[in-house]
DNA sequence: AAGAAAATGATATACGTCTATCAAAAATGA
DNA sequence: TCATTTTTGATAGACGTATATCATTTTCTT
C-alpha cells in the first residue's frame, strides 16, 4: 500500500542504490542498458520521488522577490498584501519572499533594481515589468546565475522571461466593450473611454481590444476618444465633470486608474447616468458598486495571480512541470457576485 | 540565513530537545515553566515545524475519496478530470484521491455509498451533497473516526460537514438576472426560465436570486415561470422549439443542465434571438457561446473549486489554517474572456 | 592480453522531525 | 526524611532522498 522508494526500483531493476540514483539524478557515467532497466522498474512499480524527503535532503529553500512599483495605488497594495499572506503560509515550506519596491514606471529605475537582485542570493523573481530593451541585459545576467524570472502583471521583454502571469489585456478590453455593447439593448449610443497613458502597454491593448468588439459587433455606438489621465484622480474627476454634462453620452470606460475621482464625480450627479465600466476591484470601486454609481468592474484577480506566481516560480525552481491551477480570465464584477471582503476578514476560514 | 531547528529552539530555552518535542506536540507531563520557556524561544526565534520533515518522520499520506454522481453530464465529467488531474500533480506528496461514483441525486444510494466509506481507511471525503436528514448519522459516524469531510459542489446538512466548496447559488442565480436586465437596455421584456427540478436546492436557488434582482432593479422585465426539464437535452431542445415562436420573448435563462439541447433549437432559428443566458462552461456551452447562439455562461470553475477541495481537506487533516485561496464566485463568461480550452491542451505549461 | 577507462556496488553521513525508551533529577506528599 | 510521582535529559532508530567516497568489476583500446 506505501508508495515505492528508490530502494524498490533499484532492487527491482536488479541494480544497486546508487545506479539508481545516478540515473534518477542524471549524474552520468551509467551504461544504456543500466538507464533502461532502472527506467523501466520506475514506470512499471510507478514511483514518484518523495519530494519532502529531497527537499529535505537537499536543505531546499526557496528565496523569492517580488519587484512591484512603489506607491499608495490601491491596486498594488493589494498584490502586496497577497504576497504578505501567501509568503506567510508557506513559509512552514522553506519558502520566503520578499517585496522590493521600485520607482514606478521608471525604466531606468527597474534596471538598477534588477542589477541589485545580482548581488542577493534568490532563487525566482517576479517582477512588474516594461516593456524595454534595456531590461534585456541585467535579466540575462540574472537568469544566467540560474535565478528563475517571471512578468507579473504588466510583461517583461519576451526573451527575458520564463513566463508571464497576468492577464490578457486585449481580451480584458475586449469583454467590457462586449457588456457595454449588451447594456445598449440594440440601441445606440456614445462611448466616453478615458485611460492613463498609451504608453502603457495595458491601457492601449484594453482600449484597443475594447474598441474591436464595439466596431465589429455594436456598430450603432460610438467609441469617443480617450481622455488621458495620468491615471490621477482628480483629473479623472475634473475630466468626468466636464463630459457628463454632455448629451446623449451613454457609457464611460475607464482601462486606468483613479477610479475614486471618477466615482466621486459621479456621486453628485443623481439622475440616469451612463453605464459605467472600470477596471481592478478595490476597496472604492466596490463601495461604488454597491452603491450603484457604477455598474461593472473587469478584476485580474490579483490573488490568483499571486498564488500562481509562487506556484510557477517554484515549478521553475525545481524544474517540474506545473501543477493544475485556475487559468487567468478577466473576472466581470456585477454588485451580485462580489468575493467577501478580504480586506475585513482576510483570514475567514471557509468552515461553519 | 537558514531556519531554526528544534534543537535550536530547546538550546535557546534552556531544555533538553526530548522537552521541546513535548511541548511542540502537546504530549504531556511538562512543567508550565518550561513550556513557557520553549513558547517563547519559538517566538523570539521564529521557529516554524519543517512540514516536510516532520510528514517524512510520521510517513503520512492523505488518503482521499470524492464521492460524485455517476453518468455522462458534461457537469460532472469536467469534475472528474480535474480531481484525475490535481491527483496526479500531489502523488508526489503522498495524496491519493479516489473518485467514486454515485447514484445520481437518490439519497439512499448517497447513504449507502456514505456507510461503504466506513469500512476504508480515508482521511478525507469531499461528498457532492443532498440536503438530507438521512445523512446526517452515516456522516457522523464518519467524522467521528475522525474522517475530514466536505461538502462539494451541492452542500450536505450543515452540522454532518466541516465546511462546503462551492458557489453561492442565490449569487449566481442574482448574477444572471443583473445581466439579463443590463442586456434590456432600460427597455422592457419578458424572460423564459427553464429547470432541472426545483427539488434540487441548487435550481430554487438561482431561480430565487435571478428573480429577486429582476424584480427588484428591472420591474419592466417579466420573468416567466420555469418550464421543468429534468436536465433532460431533448425535453429542453422540444420546449425551446415551441418558446421561441411565442411574440415578445427578450431572454432565456436556463439554471440547469441540458443546454446542448437549448442550443440545438436555437441553432435553426436564425433570425434575431432572445438574449440567452446559461450555466457552465463546458464543450458545448463554449462553442454556443463562440457562435453566437447564447450570449453568456455562469460559471462555478470547478477547476478552482477541486483545487479549494484538495487544499481545505488537506488542511482539516492537518489541522492548521487555511492558506490563501481564490474565493469562489461565479464567474461571467462571455466570448471574449474565455479561458484556454482546457480539453484539448490539458498540460499546457503557461510559459513561453 | 595488459592497461586504461568506464561503470557499478557498498556504504556512510546528513537533512529535521517523530516516537520511544530508560535513567536521572526534581518536586511533591506524608 | 523517605517514598512516590512528576518532570527532564540523553539517545537511538526511522522516514526517503542527496551526495560523496572508495573499492571492485566490467568494458574498451590497441
Amino acid at each position: 500500500m506505501t508508495s515505492p522508494t528508490l530502494s524498490d526500483v533499484a532492487r527491482a531493476a536488479g541494480v544497486s542504490y546508487a545506479t539508481a540514483d545516478r540515473v534518477i539524478n542524471n549524474r552520468g557515467n551509467v551504461a544504456e542498458k543500466s538507464i533502461a532497466k532502472v527506467r523501466e522498474a520506475v514506470t512499471s512499480l510507478g514511483y514518484v520521488r518523495n519530494v519532502a524527503a529531497a527537499n529535505l535532503s537537499r536543505g531546499r529553500i526557496y528565496r523569492l522577490a517580488f519587484l512591484i512599483p512603489r506607491g499608495s495605488n490601491a491596486f498594488f497594495n493589494r498584490i502586496r498584501q497577497h504576497i504578505d499572506h501567501a509568503a506567510a503560509h508557506q513559509a512552514s515550506e522553506r519558502v520566503t519572499a520578499e517585496v522590493i519596491e521600485v520607482a514606478a514606471f521608471a525604466v531606468e529605475g527597474l534596471q538598477d533594481s534588477i542589477l541589485a537582485l545580482l548581488e542577493r542570493d534568490f532563487d525566482g523573481v517576479a517582477i512588474v515589468g516594461l516593456q524595454s530593451a534595456a531590461l534585456e541585459a541585467p535579466l540575462a545576467e540574472l537568469r544566467a546565475k540560474g535565478v528563475a524570472v517571471v512578468g507579473l502583471v504588466s510583461d517583461l521583454p519576451h526573451a527575458a522571461r520564463a513566463a508571464y502571469i497576468g492577464i490578457d489585456n486585449i481580451a480584458a478590453g475586449r469583454t467590457a466593450g462586449r457588456m457595454v455593447g449588451l447594456a445598449h439593448g440594440g440601441q445606440g449610443g456614445k462611448v466616453q473611454t478615458f485611460a492613463g497613458s498609451l504608453n502603457a502597454r495595458d491601457h492601449a491593448e484594453r482600449l484597443a481590444g475594447f474598441r474591436e468588439v464595439l466596431s465589429a459587433d455594436f456598430p450603432q455606438i460610438t467609441v469617443l476618444d480617450p481622455i488621458m489621465t495620468k491615471d490621477e484622480a482628480q483629473v479623472l474627476q475634473a475630466q468626468m465633470q466636464k463630459v457628463l454634462s454632455q448629451q446623449g453620452l451613454t457609457a464611460i470606460y475607464n482601462v486606468g486608474a483613479g477610479n475614486s475621482g471618477l466615482i466621486a464625480a459621479l456621486d453628485g450627479d443623481q439622475g440616469t447616468r451612463p453605464f459605467c465600466v472600470v477596471h481592478e476591484l478595490v476597496a472604492h470601486s466596490r463601495q461604488a458598486l454597491m452603491a450603484r454609481q457604477i455598474d461593472l468592474v473587469i478584476d485580474q484577480r490579483p490573488d490568483v495571480e499571486i498564488n500562481r506566481a509562487f506556484t510557477v516560480l517554484r515549478a521553475l525552481i525545481d524544474a517540474k512541470d506545473l501543477p493544475p491551477m485556475p487559468d487567468l480570465v478577466p473576472t466581470v464584477y456585477v454588485r451580485d457576485n462580489l468575493p467577501a471582503d478580504t480586506l475585513t476578514d482576510k483570514m475567514k476560514a471557509q468552515d461553519t
